[in-house]
DNA sequence: TAACACTATGTAATAATATAACATATATTA
DNA sequence: TAATATATGTTATATTATTACATAGTGTTA
């Protein structure tokens, strides 16, 4: 659990602070003046953010989510609620889920040691 | 199961043949020889073949591969096997999990009509 | 402390992925 | 056939991400 650098600690708070997932771009739009100024700080910031587990990777939306779950200090096993119209994105944490996918084995008896998963459908508010 | 147009068939036809995911502008430069010219007319022709299940995207790839999976005539529920090593990707068809993950519900008692699952780790050939 | 390894930063350029806008054509069906 | 929906062609541009190179800070450890 080692501290964050400057351009991170930036970049992370930007993204804690968001109710929704933020992309790449909007974050360096937002960080401009802290000083972050090129894609590649930014893009720098999110790979270290993601491989210590601050924050996840929506991969369908290109956008960034602070992990707001305890269990997972590391980037390996996501899952996520995605709302098709309104695109409220939630990070699910059901112990029944990560059991059940982390035991999965495939037809080759094969484990698999992370996952994404991203469910689709409609939010409460948007049904 | 209607039938595909020239153009959807033509990048179909490359996709449903390769032992590997291809990138769209991968694609793009295969068929150009065939008459296709622009990106456009690639995603275009992608968005309706992923609409009717035909070929999936991969997300965290932002590739595409041929669905093998009778079951899914429609793009609502996939899941894949990703080697970090090699890049292998296949498609998983366990009636288990698709039933688990068909069901199930988060916190709110809320269900999913679709959802996305890749699953990481290492391929037998790169173990 | 000096030497080293490692991690992070700054900057410019460019690559890779995807969409907007507009014009036309083809297929389907009422 | 008229109307509707779907598909195509083309140009330009937006969005997302990486390469390459130079520099600076941090933490060992000899």
């Amino acid at each position: 659990m080692q501290n964050l650098s400057k351009n991170q600690q930036i970049i992370f708070d930007l993204i804690d602070k968001s109710p929704e997932p933020l992309k790449a771009y909007t974050i360096l739009y937002n960080v401009q003046k802290k000083g972050i100024k090129a894609p590649l700080q930014v893009y720098r910031a999110l790979d270290k953010l993601v491989q210590i587990g601050k924050i996840h990777k929506i991969e369908s939306r290109n956008a960034f989510i602070a992990c707001h779950n305890s269990s997972c200090q590391v980037a390996k096993a996501t899952a996520f609620s995605i709302c098709e119209i309104c695109e409220k994105v939630t990070e699910i944490s059901s112990a029944g889920l990560s059991k059940y996918l982390a035991n999965f084995k495939d037809k080759d008896g094969m484990k698999y040691s992370k996952y994404n998963l991203e469910f689709f459908g409609l939010c409460k508010k948007c049904r």
